[in-house]
DNA sequence: CCATCTTTGTGCACGCGTTCACAAAGACAT
DNA sequence: ATGTCTTTGTGAACGCGTGCACAAAGATGG
């Protein structure tokens, strides 16, 4: 999953495990998808082939909302979407804001999967005075001075940061002291919010880096080196292109000049 | 088999835990920004709280990964750059492909993160002929009906998918198929994929809604504190657009029509 | 009403991840 | 050298999440 968690001290959310609220809106997502099929009811194991999860799993994450099921039967489709929906807070409406306008910023904001959910974005904000007025989405961009009165008419209580990584952490104070109780940052930097504040944090270059560090391991499998059962499911590796030049500084301590290209986020 | 996992069963590759890798990229980026301050050593703890994470977690993370610090003074941080790098492959080159290139994966695409990491693209595919030849972020997008042949020549392991999600999972079987092992999935679609094939998902939808859920909890919390009465908690809620009606149908089981607003992906 | 069949709900065990707490290791001063 | 001080590396305990396996519950048919 593509989320990173930022600090939760196991808040264990009125006995609902933090695991399992992460994955109703999987389940959602497929029983909104029978629901327009017209599909009356669905078993778990159905379901959870449908979510791509262990049906016990879905049982057992079922079982903390409630016995909603019907043994020998299933799930009623339409009354396990509308438990689901208010269980995660959808049948509310929730106001956000979007600061930073940018490539990223104008994507989310024309991304439907925002709106379609009980998530209204009520402003666009950018720092940019050039920005400002200018039409994203259908919806005029306004300007970061106005976001503490946005936030405030709007009632809103989620911040959604997509500003170039210096500007996060001024952005994300600012959103708190307006109000903004929940914030969720793709800009690639950590966050520090008192306590109370949720963060999630979406962040493209990590997703990546963690692939990068399965796709090596699978390309290039050490020979012998305790390889467990199967070594090297395959063993293509024509794709490497630096040998990942001298491992035999292993012991070495003083840093000697040689970094590889890593660059700044 | 082959049902859309994005968690890894215990790949536990070479006894680097999973968690532990996901945290990598958070202490290579906050190494990285040291490093550019010329810092020449930091200790568990300045590190740990720059990432935000807890120094004994750090601590253990870096011990998977070897003895790479020195007791009394802490870890040179140019040398764990390097062995971090090294570790999550990115001091090889890894191209990779982007398909779907609307708002988001044009977003993407001129996302600097991607390329600053050791990661290049490839090319940028799309359906739409449309398309087909215009530029975005400095590059040529191409058809997908190049796409096995841009995978081959450019021995591409790793897709990026932008698509809507319908296109999705035909996409995912053509990469696959094609030769790509590793996917980072933005559509909102649960993807079947052979074993040996990594999937991580990054579902913006999903997050808000887990954002709502304890935004729901912090707003609504209930008087009687153990409210265990399994009655929806609706306490002050002074955003409550829509009543949540018939709370009368706690023990109903039919379906009786009126699903709330909830829409689909 | 009873038998059978399906599917839920969950007790239980196991393994992973997190955290604490401390001994060992090295730096540094004397 | 020796002692002190700092910080790492890790053994051990704990808690959470997962998956198995099965009894209970209800549907269905005779």
């Amino acid at each position: 999953m593509a989320t990173g968690r930022t600090h939760r001290p196991a808040t264990r959310s009125r006995g609902i495990p933090e695991a399992t609220v992460a994955r109703l809106p999987l389940y959602l997502r497929a029983l909104t998808a029978l629901s327009e099929r017209s599909v009356p009811t669905v078993s778990s194991e159905e379901l959870a082939a449908a979510a791509g999860v262990n049906s016990a799993k879905l049982r057992k994450d079922f079982s903390y909302l409630g016995s909603y099921g019907t043994r020998g039967v299933g799930y009623d489709v339409e009354y396990l979407v509308y438990q689901i929906s208010r269980e995660l807070g959808l049948t509310q409406d929730w106001p956000i804001v979007m600061v930073g306008i940018g490539n990223l910023g104008a994507a989310l904001a024309n991304y439907g999967g925002f709106a379609s959910r009980g998530f209204r974005v009520a402003a666009l904000i950018d720092a940019d005075p050039a920005m400002t007025g200018k039409s994203v989405a259908g919806m005029a961009v306004q300007h970061a001075d106005d976001l503490e009165k946005i936030i405030d008419e709007n009632g809103v209580s989620i911040g959604v940061i997509a500003t170039p990584a210096g500007a996060a952490q001024q952005v994300c104070d600012r959103l708190v002291a307006a109000g903004v109780t929940s914030i969720l940052n793709f800009a690639p930097t950590v966050l520090s919010v008192p306590d109370g504040v949720d963060v999630r944090k979406v962040d493209l270059s990590i997703e990546l880096q963690i692939l990068a560090f399965h796709e090596q391991r699978k390309a290039g499998e050490s020979p012998v080196d305790e390889a467990e059962g199967a070594v090297g499911v395959e063993g293509p590796a024509a794709k490497v292109t630096k040998p990942a030049a001298a491992k035999n500084n292993a012991d070495r301590k003083g840093p000697d000049g040689d970094v590889p290209a890593v660059m700044p986020a």
